[in-house]
DNA sequence: CTGCTTCACTGGTCATGACCGGTCGGACCA
DNA sequence: TGGTCCGACCGGTCATGACCAGTGAAGCAG
């Protein structure tokens, strides 16, 4: 079980879930883990902790609380849930030719929300990567995503053409693992429209993503769709979506 | 302020939360909440049941929480988190009123695509109820529904102001516990628009949606949101390794 | 008036202890 | 052998009390 749990290594309840998380990747699926209570005299926590823990990772679907029962590790079937996937990923699963237009790349003070999202600090910068992305030779979408600087130092020195998430998981050893979006429908201004090859106004999709690697925000992105040519597809289900 | 919350009526957080997301609903964007041992004196109940509660409409974006400043009401439109859900309960966890005027009943033949996500015999008709959904007596969306008729022989003579999906449990047994939609941005038809209060063209969130009762599907919906009042969120994971 | 310090207050975190209702397996009885 | 009952254990909820770091405005010094 390496180290024990201490103060002073972040929050305690950050500390247990990585550890959690690593076990529950470890146990095949439906496997029970050790009671919330056990938990606590396992690692020298109190519940409020491990409550705190366990819940993130059911929030993020990696386990599952049965009352009564106990918690368990999440069924993960192959299925078609929602998941990370690169913007050529996405393409190719959907029999188009990706490629990608670099715009621009500049280390520069981030927007106040990124800053925010980012957790960075007042005076902070942040790599903005600024790309045009094509399907067959289309556009599809912008992206504007921004870097914290201290977990990709030379981002700007790197190939931006494919994938960020490559460069963060190989070169800077901050693998994305999870993300937050949402999506709405706005109307293209026209600069963006202009990219797009798009009347101005005409309705996009539009995501803003907080990419995180271990728990640690390490990408805010904003992209727009062109709405005649993107949809996303999910699935629901009774109890947790 | 209304009733005090006791227990007995549900989860004391559940209450506390419906509570604020009312109060938050009519507060402007920005404004700020009491603090959160001001609200545990305000309704009688403990810190950890005010966390749980504001930490849910934090969730639902509903609330944004500064530390060391205060919590605020978030900036609009609402958001909703992905789950499966009715239009009222979800309006309800953002703190809005939802209505509902039926625009339509019938027992009609469904269009192609609607047959053939139906699993329908060629000759076979469905219900179609068309609904103008409404938030806080604001237009939000239009719903276009079609259901088989040999799962729901007389949907058209109930009330349908209400939860179809309750309806279709209750009534028909036909509990729906799974569902697949895909979500794009589209510009508003002058029918539409005008039920929803926009000028034509303007932006909207279309969903196009299968819900299945244990495997059968029993509803092919086609729900445009307005693209200003409504948004949705959504986690992302990679798949387990 | 400007700049700095101080301090009340905020949310974030954590420990301890308690009770509830549901689950599940083993003991016990028919 | 089979069904029933019961108790250990589970997560869900809630109260109380505590300390921390950050915010922001009031107040003081220059």
């Amino acid at each position: 079980m390496s180290a024990p749990i201490t103060r002073g290594q972040g929050a305690l309840h950050a500390q247990l879930r990585a550890r959690l998380a690593e076990q529950a990747a470890r146990l095949p699926a439906g496997a029970a883990l050790p009671g919330e209570r056990q938990l606590c005299e396992l690692h020298g926590v109190s519940r409020v902790t491990v409550r705190e823990a366990v819940g993130q990772l059911v929030a993020d679907g990696v386990l599952v609380r049965v009352p009564g029962a106990g918690t368990f590790v999440a069924e993960r079937p192959a299925r078609s849930r929602l998941h990370l996937a690169s913007f050529a990923e996405d393409m190719r699963r959907l029999g188009l030719r990706p490629s990608t237009v670099v715009l621009e790349v500049a280390l520069t003070d981030p927007p106040d929300n990124t800053r925010e999202a980012l957790v960075l600090a007042p005076d902070a910068q942040a790599w903005h990567v600024r790309r045009l992305r094509l399907a067959d030779s289309e556009p599809m979408s912008v992206d504007d995503g921004w870097y914290a600087a201290d977990v990709a130092p030379d981002l700007g020195d790197h190939d931006l053409t494919g994938s960020v998430y490559t460069l963060l998981g190989d070169v800077y050893g901050a693998v994305v693992d999870r993300a937050e979006q949402s999506v709405r429908a706005s109307e293209a201004d026209p600069p963006t429209a202009q990219l797009l090859g798009l009347a101005p106004g005409r309705a996009v999709l539009a995501f803003d993503r907080v990419a995180r690697s271990g728990g640690r925000p390490v990408e805010h992105t904003r992209s727009v769709y062109r709405g005649d040519r993107y949809e996303v597809a999910m699935s629901l289900e009774l109890g947790r979506g």
